[in-house]
DNA sequence: TAAATAGTGTCTCTAAGACACTATCAT
DNA sequence: ATGATAGTGTCTTAGAGACACTATTTA
């Protein structure tokens, strides 16, 4: 195709998970410029035969060894002068993952670790990356609504207890213990229980769960941010 | 940056208006291979100092004229061989139109037309944009449940009878008017009567009003499009 | 007058939230 | 027993939808 402008094209991914109550987000500290020494998003560029999906994969996979995350495409970033070097149109990817497994030092990276969302936003992310990271957070808060994405930051059995966290520590705010119990039980997908109960030191032991609908399928009745 | 790909990056727009009460697309004929006469969304390759969204309104101008519609990015499209001549990511974007303004024929394409997404979707379309128009469709009929996207279909002033014909003709479905109604005027954001009147032949005259919130504006009381 | 369209009243039903209560565990 | 956590009952309130009704116009 002559005479049309030709660009890089990159994948850069959001990843998520909890560690003690916080939602920490996967980041790399980069070791090359622009940005050298900033701390950044993973990513990186899509190679001849990949779809972008594949890309973010593989960019999550060579962070983490992490193999099948929930993870789907966000937005594109594309302003003419995003990256310092050359045009690069970004496609941001969201993914969540269900622990902090153990992150792996990459290429482009001196390091890679999960820290606390509001720490980053503190230090600040290198590129347009706290823009990506802001609309990934409000993405997956608002995809908590109506999706069974909580289910992905959590092991293959969980209590209600654990899923009623992810919607706290996500929302930043109490659900009522109560009402998730019933409102989670009434809804014939999403979840159902196995059957076996958990002790958990003190207290009565609860009911497990393990996961109906996976991934971000559609729940049947959403589970609402109210207003306030 | 060396050793690194490099891509097409294309925007499509998927243009949307109402016309005779029933949804359409604006979508051109292919003048040049491939897809030589097969449809088309409008779209083009983003020049070297252009936003994302600055190219898709570019492309829509070009097209239609129109300077200002209330345009949003999509998502994005990448399979490596979704353009048969090389490897071209597109940034596909969702666009509303008060009305059908006469399209203009591009550079590109042999005609614009405005057609039924029926139609549309009955002739095929080229690349993979009839998964785009899909995409969009889906888009737009969740984007009116909670933003004020419904006003850009209209005029700058219209009745109550005509915004609640936008819900119907996207979803699908006849709403009823009398809940319609005191949904709508309960909404303190939104929309706001001019005071005025409209007479429209036989019946009562229907009151006028204007939008509050414009665009995609995100409004305080969603309208839910119910399980059924 | 009748027909048509705009707009209101009102009833029912469902679901969310507050919060008291019961159940089952460890110590 | 006490404290802790799981889970249920129940009341209130808000909102959606169905649908009957009133209001205001043209023919």
């Amino acid at each position: 195709m002559p005479r049309h402008p030709v660009s890089y094209v990159a994948v850069d991914v959001a990843a998520f998970t909890i560690a003690d109550d916080e939602l920490v987000v996967l980041v790399v500290e980069r070791g090359v410029g622009p940005f050298r020494g900033a701390l950044a998003l993973p990513g990186g560029f899509v190679l001849p035969d990949e779809t972008l999906e594949e890309a973010a994969r593989r960019e999550l996979r060579e962070e983490t060894g992490v193999d099948e995350p929930v993870l789907e495409q966000l937005r594109s970033y594309g302003a003419p002068a995003r990256d310092p070097r050359a045009r690069t149109v970004s496609v941001a990817h969201l993914a969540v993952l269900s622990e902090p497994v153990s992150p792996v030092a990459g290429t482009d990276a001196a390091s890679a670790a999960w820290r606390a969302v509001a720490d980053v936003r503190r230090a600040g992310l290198a590129f347009d990356h706290e823009e990506i990271l802001d609309d990934a957070v409000e993405r997956l808060a608002s995809k908590l609504e109506y999706t069974a994405v909580a289910t992905a930051f959590l092991a293959e059995e969980f209590t209600l207890a654990e899923l009623r966290s992810v919607y706290e520590v996500v929302w930043g705010r109490p659900l009522d213990a109560g009402n998730f119990q019933r409102k989670v039980r009434a809804s014939l997908d999403w979840v159902e229980p196995t059957g076996e109960l958990r002790a958990a030191g003190r207290g009565r032991p609860a009911s497990l769960f393990r996961p109906v609908k996976s991934g971000t399928a559609a729940l049947d009745s959403p589970l609402v941010r109210s207003s306030w």
